[in-house]
RNA sequence: CGGAGUGUGGCGCAGUUGGUAGCGCGCGCCGUUCGGGACGGCGAGGUCCCCGGUUCGAGUCCGGGCACUCCGACCA
């Protein structure tokens, strides 16, 4: 990719109004652009983090048997009617009406706008499963979710229309269904191990869905607006609605390690929902002995957007972001510094087309702009490697990674290589 | 939905006792520069968030809206 043909150009200047980081950095950086309060344009070097992001996290659920599809974001009040979610939470608890976007079109009809997909999985599942030799499934999509939010804020960490990945699985017993839940946490717990991340799995209320409880998946963070208590010892950790206690208090599971208050990004969730949807939206299937059972069913949710703007939370400096090399927009920044009247001794076309056919994907900075202005572009951009031909790097390349300070003189072979190796 | 703050060229801001809008960045052209957001010259670019009121006259005063941000409530 050619830098003087990226759109758009990045910004000195924060907006006016941008509070948190990850809304200042993204919104120079030009990876995001907000259309209005919790609506945000993902640019394209913002959608090729997401799309690195997405691509992650769809290798970790294909490992576990999920298998991706893609459902309507475009819902008739009739299937939120089934399950009462369509009502106000004043008169059901499970309901919905709140955070759902309802609206009739032109003939009265009325509708919402996704804001997550159980409902229609069950459909799914009632019209395609008939027996226990169909079960268990695992299905999930990347789609938009739409969700009114009270008070959408935070840059891209709360808005009212974000990017998640769903899966829904479908078991005949609550014991396969609790196997698999366990599978999918391991499967989470790799997803964000790969994506750099700081966390903490805590759990918390079942609600009314189970009695069993649910799990967050956390990313410690100064910036997180919730708050959570872990164990320095054990994998033990609650969120702040269920837990009972004080921090600096013995953990209560091992006993030995010390609960540790934190501030976090919940960037991933899973529930167990059990029969409550399958007995409401009558879906069942024929087991080995000819009767009519409800099918076991749980959700699980990574928010792709939200993990972008955590990624940036947890990583920048005072100059920029600074990527991880498995989610970075590029995997080098290719800089060169125009001879002034000499020819540079290394070609960066050449360079840049070698880069590429070894599969390396590259920002070639060609523009003809100062050296301290590309630089600074460069490091609030946050690619994780610089490099960099000039007339003083003669016939070698100078190599930085973004999260240090020194440079040294490489072959383009050895520069390479090293990229190579980093992931 | 309560509380607070902010709305002025693309972006960030200034604008006095009310007198018809200015600075920096960015942008265009020319020249000089060329390893940490270079310099000079010329130039383009404005419904001062919207509606109403007061006034000879409103960016400025008054009333009503809208939008965005922050705190809180809320967060399957």
């Amino acid at each position: 990719m050619l830098q003087s043909k990226l759109f758009p150009k990045t910004r000195k200047e924060p907006p006016r109004e941008a509070e948190s980081i990850n809304h200042k950095l993204l919104v120079r950086g030009g990876f995001i652009d907000q259309l209005m309060a919790g609506s945000w344009t993902l640019l394209p070097l913002g959608w090729r983090v997401v799309s690195r992001i997405n691509q992650i996290i769809r290798e970790e659920m294909n490992a576990i048997g999920g298998q991706e599809m893609l459902m309507p974001l475009l819902h008739p009040r009739s299937i939120w009617g089934e399950t009462g979610r369509w009502g106000s939470t004043k008169d059901n608890p499970l309901g919905a009406k709140e955070i759902m976007y309802q609206f009739k079109d032109m003939r009265g009809r009325e509708y919402a706008l996704s804001f997550t997909h159980e409902e229609i999985v069950m459909d799914l599942l009632r019209k395609h499963i008939r027996s226990y030799q169909d079960l268990p499934v695992a299905v999930y999509h990347f789609s938009t979710k739409f969700r009114n939010e009270p008070r959408a804020r935070s840059g891209i960490l709360r808005g009212r229309e974000f990017m998640m990945k769903d899966l829904y699985s479908a078991h005949t017993t609550e014991a396969d269904l609790m196997e698999y839940y366990d599978q999918v946490k391991e499967a989470y717990s790799k997803i964000f191990t790969r994506l750099g991340f700081d966390f903490r799995i805590t759990e918390s209320g079942g609600g009314v869905f189970t009695d069993k409880t649910t799990h967050e998946f956390q990313v410690l963070a100064e910036g997180g607006e919730d708050t959570i208590f872990y164990c320095d010892a054990c994998g033990w950790g609650e969120n702040r609605e269920i837990f009972e206690g004080k921090a600096g208090e013995r953990c209560p599971s091992c006993k030995k390690g010390k609960t540790i208050r934190a501030q976090a990004i919940e960037v991933g969730n899973i529930f167990p929902l059990g029969t409550w949807y399958s007995e409401k939206m009558n879906v069942s299937y024929t087991d080995a002995d000819g009767r009519q059972k409800p099918v076991w069913f749980a959700s699980y949710g990574i928010g792709s957007t939200r993990v972008l703007g955590a990624s940036v939370e947890v990583s920048h400096d005072e100059s920029g972001i600074i990527w991880y090399p498995q989610v970075a927009p590029f995997d080098v920044h290719l800089i060169e510094l125009k001879a002034q009247n000499s020819k540079l001794k290394t070609d960066p076309k050449e360079i840049y087309k070698r880069l590429s056919e070894a599969g390396i994907e590259v920002l070639w900075d060609d523009r003809d702009k100062s050296a301290g202005e590309k630089f600074a572009e460069a490091d609030l951009i946050g690619i994780p490697v610089r490099l960099v031909v000039s007339k003083e790097t003669a016939e070698n390349i100078e190599w930085k990674r973004r999260n240090s300070k020194k440079t040294e003189l490489l072959s383009l072979r050895q520069a390479i290589d090293r990229v190579k190796k980093m992931h």
